[in-house]
DNA sequence: CTTGCCTCTGACGTCAGCGTCAGGTTTTAG
DNA sequence: CTAAAACCTGACGCTGACGTCAGAGGCAAG
């Protein structure tokens, strides 16, 4: 991330970046309506993106399976697009890593609780 | 789980239930209505619950908070409740085992993206 | 030129686990 | 006995990340 605007890179369509991240066409228009990815426009008005933009919607998609909302990605973007931080963002980062770190445990315990459950029956079957 | 039914058990009423599990009592009522509890009534038709119903709601919650759906939960609940299973039951549980570990690597990997841009952001403030 | 694929802008639909309001009955406390 | 608290049955609302459909324009190939 953190890449450097290059004006002689080959700008793709829309298409190309929902193959190029797996995903849909409409999640990436949905990820601009909420402000997370802000294209050029050719003169027709078509979406075109810098290579970059794939691994973005990688992130995205990462950030979003981990319980983030559009709004906190967007809130958090400055902090590796620019690589500038205030206090506040900083205490972001650490507010939604805790949250991941509870979710995770919360996770631990329903497996365990699912590998109890799958011992029990496999010796009762 | 697997508890006996005792007929001598004292019936605990539905507001009862949602203070002893933390839910609200809106919640039970739901779960009723996807088929994962089943009350009796009395003669006026307040929902009557066993002393085991808070333990369940529990757990309900956890699944609930691994990714399981109403319906999944429901179907897998022989598997414990009367410790009776057959092959689809042992199957499912293995599969949504797998799915709860993905997401578990798929939060750890989100966890250290953000602990990466934490450390960054901590020394270039 | 036209065929066929890609893209555009709205705008409504979906799903799951509840929240919430309405309007009425039941149980409990004093 | 009475008032408050708890319970009941519908039934509509909410949220978030898209799916999907409609109708119209854009663009390289033959």
């Amino acid at each position: 991330m953190s890449v450097t605007p290059d004006s002689t890179e080959r700008l793709i369509r829309i298409g190309e970046v929902a193959r190029g991240a797996g995903v849909s066409v409409r999640a990436v228009r949905y990820y601009e309506q909420q402000g997370l990815l802000t294209p050029e426009r050719s003169p027709s008005g078509q979406r075109l993106y810098r290579q970059d933009a794939i691994a973005m919607v990688r992130f995205f998609q990462q950030m979003y399976a981990a319980g983030l909302t559009s709004r906190r990605i967007t809130e958090l973007l400055p902090c590796w697009e620019a690589g500038h931080t205030d206090a506040d963002q900083r205490a972001m980062l650490r507010v939604e890593r805790e949250r991941i770190q509870a979710k995770i445990d919360e996770l631990e315990a329903a497996r365990d609780r699912l590998d109890q459950v799958i011992a029990i029956t496999d010796t009762h079957p």
